[in-house]
RNA sequence: GCGGGUGUAGCUCAGUGGUAGAGCGUCACGUUGCCAACGUGAAUGUCGUCGGUUCAAGUCCGAUCACCCGCUCCA
């Protein structure tokens, strides 16, 4: 019996052995976390886009109620004003300050914004000092020099009586994890009136007077908090300095913000309404892993669906579902996706509502999309930043407001895997023990023409035939080796069909079509093969 | 970033100090009459890189680079 990690193998090896998938800049070693699509890659992947593209942009489905609605499409740089990744946070928040144990057997690593140290303070030692140390309390986790300048103003002998080094996600959790009654009886001897608790919150420098924080898993010496800005950086322009200092885009949708204004007063559209984007997107990813799960450069499909307020909740949940639906009717039919509701505790500070399509990969349960109600957030940091006035005249209801967003955003080259990851199928018992059982819509090559041998004249009659289908469809002719073999590279392949002209084709002109699938064979006229193909293809 | 693993033909790998190998794949010719057939022939390697030990290094030593797996995060 296979394990997962074989299975992933498996397909790592036949992506890369067909040419779906190459390792980048192989020849100088590579580097991690980018990938190349080969021949067969990129014409799955083209059809991946073009499907999203006229599913959700060309000729999307009617919204809820049948209501009609417009989207239109953009294409925005990569490189944008550093400006935009201000107002949107990332420069300030999209960070990953991380700090790590020294121990040798420990060394494990933790996340500084979710590493605590609780301070334990004797009452009677701070009674003058109260207000700050509380003041401190409050700020330490939001700013760290005015908490600072605080704590430093104590007097000398304002150390805690007892220290712990703990993960949470908040102060007050933090401080919940520890209650002063769970303390050993020693530690809480030292302390003569009652403890007051203090909590800093490690991506920061600690105040000076305190003792190092200690590692919560062994008790080590912990290292600096290091921040990895997960934006890639370059500059524009001939000056290598801070004032030319860049980013590439960690995401697209910042693009289809700031544009939100330009495609109103140039489109004709009325809300609620669409913008679409396909496009690439980078972050300097820590450790880049799973195959081209993760990777560092990645390309996103991604809509700001723009409503009022009030509708924000149906749009939500119409975008939610209809996303779903689009995965599942392209083939993603197994009980490994999944659509999962986030937990209130669980949404950005952005999204008000928030959903994931998630498929269970070899390496386990991993997003593919998510669909977050994002309100007003992104358009009002941008008004707020650019001085610009974004928000909208709505003639019917005559009320002008800032859109609420809905915003469906997902993984390209993530769809890929998943869509790979479902078509490959092992069957020992087939002369081709591995197939790629793709959708139609989604196979790189929908057909292949053969003659059987390559001699009685099957070759001549069997090339027309190839250059007729290949004027409607991606088509494969190939003469050469044993007829199980080349139905065994097309299986790899994923190619729906396969026409054979054989030694019957001279006399009637009907030659087999087999399937894929089940490896199945009828014979049609060979001037049927394109209506067949139509037909069978749903094209 | 830290720990572990791996680098030899396109792929999978053998090769424990003495001539660079096998299977599969690729190409050519022949054969072949429906599911990775067969025969003959051919091409393909700075043995990841740099340095050291040795008469001699794919093999031993040191360094370095890259990739893979774990810890962490995300579309």
């Amino acid at each position: 019996m296979p394990t997962q990690a074989d299975v992933m193998e498996k397909i790592v090896a036949l992506c890369r052995r067909r040419g779906f998938i190459f390792g980048s800049s192989e020849i100088y070693g590579g580097i991690g976390g980018f990938w190349d699509y080969g021949p067969l890659g990129t014409e799955l992947k083209r059809n991946i886009k073009d499907a999203w593209w006229n599913d959700c942009v060309r000729n999307p489905p009617p919204g809820p109620n049948g209501i009609e609605y417009q989207m239109v499409g953009v294409d925005c740089s990569i490189i944008m004003n550093p400006k935009v990744w201000e107002a949107s946070g990332h420069v300030g928040g999209f960070k990953d300050p991380m700090i790590s144990c020294r121990q040798e057997r420990c060394k494990k690593l933790f996340r500084a914004d979710k590493l605590f140290i609780i301070g334990f303070y004797d009452q009677a030692d701070i009674d003058d000092a109260e207000p700050v140390i509380e003041e401190a309390q409050g700020i330490a986790t939001r700013d760290r020099q005015e908490a600072n300048t605080l704590i430093q103003s104590l007097p000398h002998s304002h150390i805690p009586r007892f220290m712990k080094t703990l993960e949470a996600d908040t102060p007050e959790d933090a401080v919940s994890q520890v209650p002063f009654d769970s303390l050993s009886h020693s530690v809480r001897r030292q302390f003569r009136g009652n403890p007051c608790p203090a909590c800093w919150r490690l991506d920061r420098p600690l105040p000076p007077s305190w003792p190092p924080a200690r590692c919560p898993i062994c008790g080590g010496e912990l290292t600096e908090a290091r921040a990895f800005n997960l934006m890639f950086e370059t500059h524009a322009g001939a000056l290598q300095d801070s004032s030319s200092k860049v980013y590439l885009r960690p995401e697209t949708a910042q693009g289809i913000f700031v544009n939100f204004p330009n495609v109103v007063k140039t489109s004709r559209v009325r809300l609620p309404f669409g913008i679409a984007q396909i496009g690439k997107a980078f972050r300097n990813e820590i450790n880049p892993r799973n195959y081209t799960f993760r990777s560092r450069e990645f390309e996103q499909y991604e809509i700001e669906f723009f409503c009022h307020p009030s509708e924000a909740a149906m749009w939500y949940e119409y975008w939610r579902d209809l996303r779903h639906k689009w995965y599942v009717d392209l083939g993603l039919r197994s009980d490994k996706l999944r659509l999962r509701d986030h937990e209130a505790n669980e949404l950005a500070h952005y999204a008000e509502s928030c959903a994931d399509v998630e498929y269970d990969f070899p390496f386990g349960l991993s997003e593919l999309e998510g669909i977050a109600n994002r309100t007003d957030f992104d358009l009002k940091a941008h008004i707020e930043k650019s001085g610009k006035d974004l928000s909208y005249f709505d003639d019917q209801r005559k009320e002008r407001y800032v859109p609420y967003v809905i915003e469906p955003s997902g993984g390209v080259d993530r769809s890929v895997l998943a869509f790979i990851t479902e078509a490959y199928t092992m069957d020992e018992d087939r002369a081709s023990p591995e197939f790629m059982n793709f959708h139609p819509r989604l196979a790189p090559i929908k057909a292949a023409v053969f003659p059987l041998v390559a001699k009685d004249g099957l070759p001549e009659i069997a090339e027309p035939v190839y250059r007729e289908i290949k004027k409607h469809v991606p088509c494969q002719y190939e003469a050469k080796q044993s007829i199980g073999k080349r139905y065994a590279r097309m299986d790899e392949a994923g190619t729906p069909f396969c026409f054979t002209v054989d030694g019957q084709t001279k006399e009637d002109d009907t030659l087999t079509v087999r399937d894929r699938n089940d490896a199945s064979q009828i014979r049609i006229d060979k001037s049927r093969c394109v209506e067949y193909l139509r037909d069978r293809l749903g094209l």
